[in-house]
DNA sequence: CTGTTAGCGCCTTCAC
DNA sequence: GTGAAGGCGCTAACAG
């Protein structure tokens, strides 16, 4: 029972097996619950495990076993309700299953997010689920191929070698929202993206882009803020009407930039939906108590959280390496007072 | 250069080693940026470990130092905007110091939440922050006193031996949500509480009931929403409108409940805060932008955790066991349209 | 059914 | 300045 160097000591396996009158191995047979232990030996151990209280050390039995039984979660905020239902959603899938999720804080400055994702495998993780918010396609490729373990993206639909790539319908979403725009008899629709998600946020400009320009005289650049938050959402929101003061309609990146445009329109005396109308992504439940309550792209993050847990898991378990396939999820737009 | 069960091999410190033509021990000294090695060895090791793409492992490692430069953080709900931003403070903070945050959820099926800082604990941080949703003091001591490592609690002002306590000053937070309802003429207050946090609402309901009691009439029993939420703070805000038609302010666990509070007053058409004034917690961005705007305490998460760090890595650093301590935050109020 | 041997990837200690 | 031996806590593989 050697110390740690700061703190009381924990018992090991030699430990037990010593108050078990046993080898270490056998500690380690009741432990796995090996069948081949005579009953009164196994009460014997877990006698020693409980008056010990006694834990296994994780490390030492990953460093053996080559398997944590541990994965890796890494998005930029966690406190974007998108990255959280979905980090929530992998926890309570993990745990089901006997796993546990390390999650982490995706970081610029880390290598444009590689440096975070190489911690994780440092870590000892058995596999990466992550936002790819400002990581190139070729990064991750090279990431995803030299680590040794299955690789998820969630939130871009790129098709990448050796990645699963789990990501909302973009086109569909774009198309959804535009149609309902045009219906509602608008005609200039403006948008507002971020820079905090280029990634993202690229994929998602190219389609709402392509979706305004079929179906109006054409779509002008977005106004990008610095973060995806109500008060940038609200000053983008602001150049944007300053710069093109007959537009009719705003798309937000996500529910909370277009809460920042709600109250642009209030400042500027403009009616939502009247005047602009304003839309969202994402569906937070926020969303529904604003005046007016926000129309939005529904995400299902917890579905995709399942299926990103799930393609980990069935990887690890059949030992299948990652082919690179992308899973596309059907947006649904949820119509509320903003349009 | 051995495989993993499923997919691609990671180069060891004997693959760096052979390629560089020295000894495991060099490669590990050139790591450690130990001062006695050859300049020219030293630039050979350095290019090994770039073609190999090398990067060490941190569970080995941990196993021989017993120093993962890890910390645990564990609380209910990531989601939650107060538990959210604490953590991001901590990851920040941990970052600059050359430490990793290893983040999971409170689980209350998990031993009422011991069984999920035990499994922290054999991950192998060296510290552990946490909010102590559902765990009791004397579980948490035991936990403490046999954990080995520094254990910070965040959220209750309890003093417990081996544990240091950083917490809002509920009984200041209660006098000043309780003076400012009184003051505006308010007399008649009712509390919304949940089931998810017994233990800080305990805390806070404690605090509160004084502060009504000395002032008022009194206080009756807070209705308890099973969730935080907005959809649970209006049904529990309703419930508690029909116990008592009369009363004339409502302070709600924290905003989220508080803006269900909002919803219940717009429901059963009363106005806030001419009929009904509102007050929460917490201070989240979201709270400035509902009709009336609300009325909150505004937490400092960020100056918490920063607390919270500090004490982890102080006791880490100097070896110093906790000795058990409260540091109490003062809290603010921030007084908006919804009283 | 149980013990022994070997080694996971790395660092500490002690040689040279 | 560099290398060799030993061990961190644990399990796989093979004995018996």
């Amino acid at each position: 029972m050697k110390r740690r160097p700061n703190g009381v000591s924990r018992p090991t396996i030699v430990d037990v097996a010593d108050v078990a009158n046993v080898s270490r191995q056998t500690v380690s047979r009741v432990l796995a619950d090996h069948p081949r232990v005579a009953p009164a030996t196994r009460l014997r151990v877990e006698a020693a495990i409980e008056d010990l209280g006694y834990r296994p050390n994780r490390m030492a039995r990953a460093l053996v076993t080559r398997t944590s039984l541990t994965f890796g979660f890494a998005a930029v905020d966690m406190r974007d309700l998108h990255f959280g239902d979905t980090c929530a959603g992998m926890q309570a899938e993990a745990r089901k299953h006997g796993y546990y999720l390390v999650v982490t804080k995706l970081d610029f400055e880390d290598d444009r997010g590689v440096g975070t994702l190489e911690t994780l495998l440092t870590l000892g993780v058995d596999g990466i689920a992550f936002f790819p918010s400002f990581m190139e396609d070729t990064e991750i490729e090279l990431f995803a191929s030299t680590s040794g373990c299955p690789v998820v993206m969630i939130g871009r639909g790129s098709k990448i070698p050796h990645v699963v790539s789990i990501a909302l319908d973009e086109t569909a979403a774009a198309d959804l929202i535009v149609d309902h725009l045009v219906q509602s008899g608008k005609r200039r629709i403006g948008v507002l993206m971020n820079e905090m998600y280029p990634k993202i946020v690229h994929d998602r400009f190219v389609a709402l882009g392509r979706a305004i320009t079929s179906r109006t005289d054409g779509v002008e650049p977005p106004v990008e803020a610095d973060y995806p938050q109500i008060s940038h959402g609200r000053d983008a929101a602001t150049t944007l009407l300053q710069r093109r003061p007959d537009l009719d309609a705003i798309v937000g990146f996500n529910d909370t930039m277009a809460m920042g445009a709600l109250l642009a329109c209030h400042d500027l005396g403009l009616r939502v939906p009247e005047d602009v109308a304003i839309v969202g992504y994402d569906g937070i439940p926020f969303g529904a108590i604003t005046s007016p309550p926000l129309t939005t792209i529904v995400q299902d993050s917890i579905g995709m959280a399942d299926a990103a847990f799930k393609a980990l898991l069935s990887c690890v378990q059949d030992g299948t390496p990652v082919e690179g396939e992308v899973v596309l999820w059907r947006p649904e737009l949820l119509i509320r007072g903003s349009t």
